[in-house]
DNA sequence: AATGAATGAGAATTCATTCAT
DNA sequence: AATGAATGAATTCTCATTCAT
């Protein structure tokens, strides 16, 4: 659950900061080294290859919005409304202050579809991510309708981050957490 | 309007596939030359730069779209539901055959952001896709929910394919297209 | 007797002068061509390679430097100060007119000694040039000493042109003129 | 001062080689890998460019000559006229040997003058070289006239270099040195 | 754990040259 | 005479990776 410590989680943020800025294939071990301030070839005596830092990398994020995104969603703790706020804003205060937008997004349209191991690290990521929006809507909404209702806004704020980073304007992408919460208002 | 003859036209739509397959950093001149049959250093005949067989190339699929597709908004010769239906199909057939998903949707989340040469290709077509997707939506609703609409739905179509391009699985990408067909229906 | 023609000889004009600026070896065809407002392949129709370009051009300037500099020394309608005074007004004029300095310098240092087509030419000149020299000096010195002095004074004129466009600065090299003026004063 | 050590002193001194026999331009990173045994890309472990490869070149051959000879001018232990004898010799000793010439000199008429930082290099060199041969001569000659019969000779040696590596000819070569010994004769 | 050196493959690009038209 | 396309080798430089220390 989580919980990379020392020097390997100094290196993994380094590194998916410079593969969301520029890029999986165009960010070398070269750049990440020179990133965290230690030499090339020391690289690998973390990670063997730049494949594993690329999914451990993404794992680690994806770590992330399991333990302190997604998990929000079963709380219980406090009522669904009250949820679906905090869940919006912790979504959003991550992706208004994220260079370069979101990794999954990012890595889903960049790595070959022959690279199952990527992809299934971002599956996992959108797989959770529905499941813990659908979680919420199911308190309203009938299972398929909270999952489909889930699945489309996880498409919509993928689209909106992109935009969202192509326009440098965050109006549009706003808009979509609103919508979200709009659907358990009243 | 287009129109890029004889190789050159050739040599961007081998092009364009392998980036989209691929992904622009992971495509060399040379698989593009392979693809095309021809020696490496031939390219540079055509092209100065792989940047500029990048920015070409986006701009032939741009050229394409705005020929084919996005035209079709304007057409006065049949109704606007009728419009909106050839519109989505246009697009439908496209995206359902084209490996790799969008080009401007991978290029937005794999070029870093300094590259404005290629950003303003792709905002220039998002923005011809969002008005004339725009233009047939205030045939019902005003100008400004026919935009806010519009963008919405065009950022709505990119996470889908984005997300029918790592499943392998075109049935939510379909329901965006009914979508919009819906808000002109009755 | 000198007199290329046409085409030819402005090709000729402007590839010395692209070797005398940016150096044989880092000046292309394509640079040639360029200048000339014509494409590469068209260079080959005059000349059958890039050495051959080299050659003609030395060739092309050292008929120059004979029958407008040279051929001076042998003029018998003026007195030998006269003479010597106009000899060194020609090579003064040409050389602080010269963008990049002198073209026989260059290729001597610039150029391999295994291609002997070059030095060749190179030699010819700088004993042509030595031999016009000695001439007028033989009016006041033997023999030898003239011939010593000439020789002396073209590798002072070259040492010192290269001076000239290290520092951008003429003062030097035009004493060297006048020393050699100085040697049959009174 | 100077002393580079280990691997990257053995590269400069092949780079330097080649550079004067071959010419910079013609000098190929795989030919200097190949002369020191090693594959091209290593090359960039020790220098980041080509141009850099020059410049360092360049100035190993500098903190040389200003370390065995220039710095003879200086010395205090022996009289002017055997200073400038072993000076003479120093130099002699190395353009006999010193298969292409003068690295300064090649460099001068060969790099572009846009490129400074070669330039800069070169000039400072000559300057070195000015400096300690007017040093010596201000013994008998005013400063001014000291500088100027410097600047002349360091001149007429590089054109006299020229010549020698051009016609395989040391004999007027030489007299050039005996000429500066003769300045302090007596 | 970490460094510095080395490797070999491959990247983008340029080059001189040829050839059919 | 001239063009535009093509070639194949070579150029500078970068890459991921390995290894001895």
């Amino acid at each position: 659950m989580a919980t990379i410590k020392t020097s390997k989680e100094e290196i993994l943020k380094n590194a998916v900061r410079l593969f969301k800025i520029k890029g999986y294939h165009n960010t070398s071990m070269a750049d990440i080294a020179a990133e965290c301030g230690i030499i090339k070839g020391s690289l690998y005596h973390y990670f063997k290859s730049k494949d594993e830092v690329g999914v451990e990398g993404l794992k680690y994020i994806h770590n992330y919005f399991v333990d302190e995104v997604y998990s929000m969603a079963y709380r219980e703790d406090i009522d669904v409304q009250e949820k679906i706020e905090l869940y919006v804003q912790k979504i959003d205060d991550y992706f208004l202050h994220s260079e370069g937008g979101c990794i999954f997004g990012n890595f889903a349209l960049e790595i070959p579809s022959e690279s199952e191991n990527f992809r299934a690290v971002i599956r996992e990521d959108f797989d959770a991510w529905s499941h813990s929006l659908a979680f919420m809507l199911e308190s309203r909404y009938t299972k398929e309708e909270a999952y489909a209702l889930a699945k489309e806004y996880v498409a919509l704020t993928q689209g909106s981050i992109m935009m969202m980073t192509l326009r440098n304007d965050a109006v549009d992408y706003l808009k979509v957490g609103q919508k979200i919460i709009s659907l358990l208002k009243d």
